[in-house]
DNA sequence: TTTCAGAATATTGTATACAATTAAATTGTT
DNA sequence: AACAATTTAATTGTATACAATATTCTGAAA
């Protein structure tokens, strides 16, 4: 009986977003190399310099990313002299990162490669802006949803 | 000398893509758990249902994905019953990928939760275009930055 | 036809992601 | 103090991604 309409990938919101996303990670993959960085290595460190020193727990909630993702990624960072991970005197059990001088040597370095690829990008501060705000609707409705128990099997029936 | 302007996270457009590709991501891979397909595995799906059978190449242009990653997910889908990998007679180096009867079969299905989930997320069919535009010009920027032989290190030489 | 450049897929190695579990430390409660 | 519940990281297992390489096959040129 039930006649659903095709779903046709290049339609997907879905899909436009997964893509641009690789899209920005080789950018800024490449752009970063000289670095030896990682697009995920790479916000890691923005927060770590905006904030440092951080715990694994709030690096985490800044990135939205877990410690499963994180401590092998910070192990890295730290391995390529980065950041160095201390355990918590006051909490033992937080470990606590910090930045490297050669981390805080780098910085405005790395900032400034950063100020040429959006100058590449090529696109206004209001085109920016106003796509980040569709996007954070779009970010604020799925959280919505997915707070929202997921949808019940027995929404299908109209058969 | 150069004062660089700091990087704030939550200004970088990048990031919001990067976080909003991994909630779509958490919602669909939630909202078809009971077809036990993975996002990949859907979007994969998705194309072979507009038209299969289709070689691992053809595949991959759609999906934006090389054989490193397809390969093992379609073995994986093969497993799963949704898919079957044939080589081809007429080109022995193509491996053509057919739908299982199970996968027609389950089409609708699959299309009606879809639609479920779009109606769930409650945007209306201009939002979603105006979206996609944006983001499509995003991603020509950086299909065009990335095509032109990328930043040479000298552009830095403020100092 | 032999050879060889190019094409298609698979494989290897590295790096994310994330669910689920484990282990250790801390807090709250009695 | 004792101990259960919670919190924090680390670990384990599975699934992407993708660069680089290997393998096999095809078609074109010599």
């Amino acid at each position: 009986m039930s006649k659903v309409p095709p779903v046709l990938l290049d339609q997907q919101l879905c899909f436009s977003i997964y893509s641009a996303s690789k899209k920005f990670n080789h950018f800024y993959q490449s752009a970063l190399a000289p670095f030896s960085l990682t697009y995920p290595q790479y916000i890691a460190m923005l927060v770590l310099w905006e904030d440092a020193p951080l715990t694994v727990h709030q690096l985490g909630e800044r990135l939205e990313l877990d410690s499963g993702t994180l401590t092998p990624l910070l192990k890295r960072l730290e391995k390529q002299g980065w950041v160095s991970r201390v355990r918590s005197q006051t909490d033992e059990r937080q470990v606590l990162i910090h930045l490297t001088e050669m981390a805080t040597a780098k910085r405005e370095e790395v900032y400034a490669r950063i100020g040429q690829c959006q100058t590449l990008l090529g696109m206004t501060d209001k085109e920016i802006d106003d796509t980040m705000a569709e996007l954070a609707t779009v970010k604020s409705q799925l959280d919505t949803v997915s707070r929202q128990r997921l949808i019940t099997k027995d929404i299908d029936s109209d058969n």
